[in-house]
DNA sequence: GCGTCGATGGCA
DNA sequence: GCCATCGACGCG
């Protein structure tokens, strides 16, 4: 892609590529957490966007899945996830981080994918590993809760990137969620420099493709 | 490099 | 009372 760069980092907004459509979230969210990795997320504002090609996801595989905020019923916070696959679940966690999540499966079926790092592009040096830092640095906030990715200005490209060596392991603090705490749903690039808190205790064998 | 701890506010 | 977190601090 010809871009032009911020001397921030970050490109011109209409360099962008096309959205993934809503076939692609309208599935299972282990399978879209496996297929987001190496895939490029990207927010639009003030005709620049800030682009970032994903290395960590987890899966929230709906209201069985103790870890699953669903599995606390339909609540105000909760309804976007009982929404249809494509539309941006953002809460706040500990009072002071927005956690960016998407809509997966069909209306009902409360399933999500948290994203949890990745690296910036178009030269922005970013920190984003930990999803805390990831939706601070590109500018996700609650305002956003509900946003159709399909549509928004904050979406993930369709462009198509090399699969890449996945490896799998336990999600991240959720240890109160009973037999669910050491599912495998947590999914990253091994070739990624760094992921956020991967002890190799949590390690799985690694996988090849999505 | 690693363990511990406090910040801070929404939520059930 | 708990968090789908992070950064600062103390080690030695």
């Amino acid at each position: 892609m010809k871009t032009t760069r911020h001397p921030k980092g970050g490109a011109l907004a209409s360099d962008a590529g096309k959205k993934l459509g809503r076939g692609f979230y309208a599935r299972p969210a282990e399978q879209v957490a496996r297929e987001l990795l190496g895939k490029v997320l990207i927010h639009r504002k003030n005709g620049w966007m800030r682009r970032a090609r994903i290395v960590e996801t987890e899966a929230y595989v709906g209201v069985d899945d103790l870890a699953c905020h669903a599995s606390k019923g339909r609540t105000q916070r909760t309804e976007v996830m009982f929404w249809r696959g494509g539309h941006a679940y953002v809460y706040l966690v500990y009072g002071m981080y927005e956690m960016f999540n998407i809509v997966t499966s069909v209306a009902g079926d409360a399933q999500a994918v948290l994203i949890r790092g990745a690296m910036g592009l178009d030269g922005w040096d970013a920190d984003l590993l930990g999803p805390g830092k990831l939706a601070r640095e590109m500018g996700i906030t609650r305002r956003l809760n509900g946003a159709d990715l399909t549509k928004s200005e904050l979406f993930v490209s369709k462009t198509r990137a090399p699969a890449p060596r996945i490896g799998a392991a336990k999600r991240v603090g959720v240890e109160y969620a009973k037999h669910w705490k050491d599912a495998p749903l947590r999914f990253y690039d091994q070739a990624s420099v760094r992921i956020s808190k991967v002890g190799k205790a949590l390690l799985i064998a690694p996988e090849t493709q999505p």
